[in-house]
DNA sequence: ATCAACAATTGACATCATCAACTGTAGTTG
DNA sequence: CAACTACAGTTGATGATGTCAATTGTTGAT
């Protein structure tokens, strides 16, 4: 008897909820290699792209503002996980690019994350959790609902 | 072209982005009401709940430290709408219960998040919104899934 | 009467969010 | 070239949050 509570029945409560349960398994999983959820996105987005990506795509990425992310690569920087590189096309832009060491320690990360988050899916089936992450992709990045179907229809860009 | 990274497909990610998205959609919805999501929270789980709440249940319920808890309340008793009286049964809890005040100023706040987060859940079907709470819910509460199924077994009272 | 367990509270401290201001670079216009 | 605007990154201030230890008052049991 304690459910009916519109509260509990509120998406936006049961995703901070949700989000917060797995955050924390995340961060315990990653304290031991000296990340936290944060600086392990960075760590993550940057690798697998030998370009190097600017701070401000990280930003947008991450939905958080720019100014965050000066803090996290200086860290990851100063680690030498990442190279923070002016783009030599636009000096405005740094490129953040992946070290061999970053890369070795993102693999580790992965594999904590994902063990440590395992425990949390265990009644949901793997259709379930795709469908699940179809719906919190086109929450969470609304304008591009487009990746993986029609990319064209709207003309203007949404928002 | 910007998918593909393993992060984007992570659940973690994708809650805490979700999460992110509509909880500043809330707090904008909220913000003229003169409350922040998490008074929003308490006000709605002590509403509909004549007998009162202790603070240990809105905690838990919440996922917070019961030290947040404090501040929480006592911004809502300030403003009368809702009041904190200790349990005669048991002087050690305190019983929060909302106030007409309170409860007057809970509907508007339910309509406004609610019209706020429906803009977010256009491209999803009702039946995939109900689907997706299900799934939010056993993980955000993983304990409780009896919630829809033999939830008499406790004789106590859950928790 | 003493003791352990518990709810609420306080305070300290680190983290995070939000914003405004500043620097350096790029592109445009006169 | 000079002046202007626009942008990426950076810094700093300020308030909100998360986490934890310690305290107070109350309960229940010994």
């Amino acid at each position: 008897m304690h459910a009916n509570h519109p509260l509990t029945e509120d998406l936006g409560f049961l995703l901070s909820r949700a989000s917060g349960v797995l955050a924390r398994s995340a961060s315990e999983a990653l304290a031991p290699l000296g990340l936290r959820v944060r600086s392990y996105s960075v760590l993550d987005l940057v690798d697998e792209d030998g370009d190097g990506v600017t701070q401000r795509r990280l930003a947008a990425t991450m939905g958080l503002d720019p100014s965050q992310i000066v803090a996290l690569v200086d860290d990851l920087e100063k680690r030498d996980l990442v190279t923070r590189a002016p783009d030599p096309t636009d000096r405005r832009n740094k490129l953040i690019a992946i070290t061999e060491a970053g890369h070795q320690v993102c693999r580790q990360a992965r594999e904590r994350v994902a063990a440590a988050s395992d425990g949390h899916f265990e009644g949901v089936s793997p259709q379930d959790l795709d469908h699940l992450r179809y719906m919190l992709r086109r929450i969470a990045f609304p304008e591009s609902d487009l990746d993986d179907r029609e990319a064209v229809a709207l003309g203007g860009h949404g928002n």
